[in-house]
DNA sequence: TTCTATTTGTTGATTAGTAAACAGATTTCA
DNA sequence: TGAAATCTGTTTACTAATCAACAAATAGAA
């Protein structure tokens, strides 16, 4: 049964209250804002933040559970994606859709990822980003490496790559988003093949 | 008596209108606009336009109304100020400040005064607000010139300076408001003063 | 010219937001 | 420590916008 859709003023006053927390956030961290601030910046009526949200921790909570929810959404239209060709020779120096799908998400929710990632932002926020990182990850090599094979734990080797995605995300969104959503996929990957080392010119083989 | 302050949503509603109707100008004119299309665009209720306009052709009508409005508050208050500051010996070299508070409203109204002023906008707009300039300009012209020492009729000169003006206001949103406001109007009453032959290099004296 | 698609202008019941007020809690300042 | 200022959470009656539907008008296509 589909959800029902949600009339217009709730999406637009949502709205108007998130983009005020983003910029807020940014200003002066989400600990010193107050709601409010928050309704002030928004130009809505204070009672009307308390229609949608219990307090600010409220706010935080239902922003950042959409961003995931969202790239839960992401995650599993990617692997879709994959199935539906029907191609699973595809090399694993190749970008996962799923990464290029992220760095589009990351596009279109900018100012919000680049606060809630930035020294104003939320630290839990990232940690759990990076879980996220690496449960897509573990699940896409377990389908492909052979542990026995392998110079090191799985489980660390999963750290390494999603803790560099993760930092290769943040400078991404600190320069405005220089490069696009393919090159940014193009080159992790690329990185994440052939090692830092390698691509950095310093080993050939 | 002071007016009362308009309710939060209907400030909102006309201006997501009022944007959507710029961005539609710009795009396709006002002939090919469709209220549907405003009301798309502004992602409201397509009763709710009828609430606040009767028609496409009034919400034109209201939002230039409006420009003009700001406008003639603009005037009186530059007014006020040069007779407040109780100095009448400002040079005629300097701009006018209602020159500069001119600029800064255009800068504040930039995408609307852009468009409007621009190929898909109303060419009867131009006329109104060149006359408004001329009106201006007559007025403070008055007050400092004995027409048995002028070259032309004073109404000639105040059509060659106001449409100078014009079109200068055109180049300048047309470049995306290059130069500040105080620059700009600098630049106009230097050209003003000593002749646009002069400020080109071409005459000394 | 006729048919189809789109737009217009309006309507009514409902939803959502609103202004303003209130009492209590918290923060700031002297 | 106490006073003042600010913020919070809630409330109520009202306003504004909403969804969806309708009939008529207009525009576009065949």
């Amino acid at each position: 049964m589909e959800k029902k859709k949600m009339d217009r003023p709730i999406v637009r006053t949502r709205r108007l209250i998130r983009d005020a927390f983003t910029g807020l956030m940014e200003e002066k961290g989400f600990e010193a804002i107050t709601v409010s601030d928050l309704t002030e910046k928004a130009d809505i009526n204070r009672g009307t933040f308390y229609l949608h949200y219990k307090d600010k921790y409220d706010l935080l909570e239902q922003s950042e559970g959409e961003i995931f929810e969202e790239l839960d959404r992401i995650g599993e239209e990617a692997w879709k994606a994959v199935n539906q060709n029907y191609t699973n020779d595809l090399q694993v120096e190749q970008p996962l859709p799923f990464v290029i799908k992220l760095f589009e998400f990351l596009e279109e929710n900018f100012e919000f990822m680049k606060v809630i990632l930035g020294p104003n932002g939320n630290p839990s926020f990232q940690v759990r980003l990076k879980e996220f990182i690496k449960k897509k990850m573990l699940y896409k090599f377990s389908n492909f490496m052979n542990e026995e094979n392998m110079v090191i734990p799985l489980d660390y080797l999963v750290a390494y790559v999603s803790s560099a995605h993760l930092g290769v995300i943040q400078c991404w969104l600190e320069s405005g988003m220089d490069r696009s959503p393919q090159e940014m996929a193009h080159m992790l990957s690329q990185t994440t093949f052939w090692g830092p080392a390698h691509v950095a010119g310093l080993r050939k083989n």
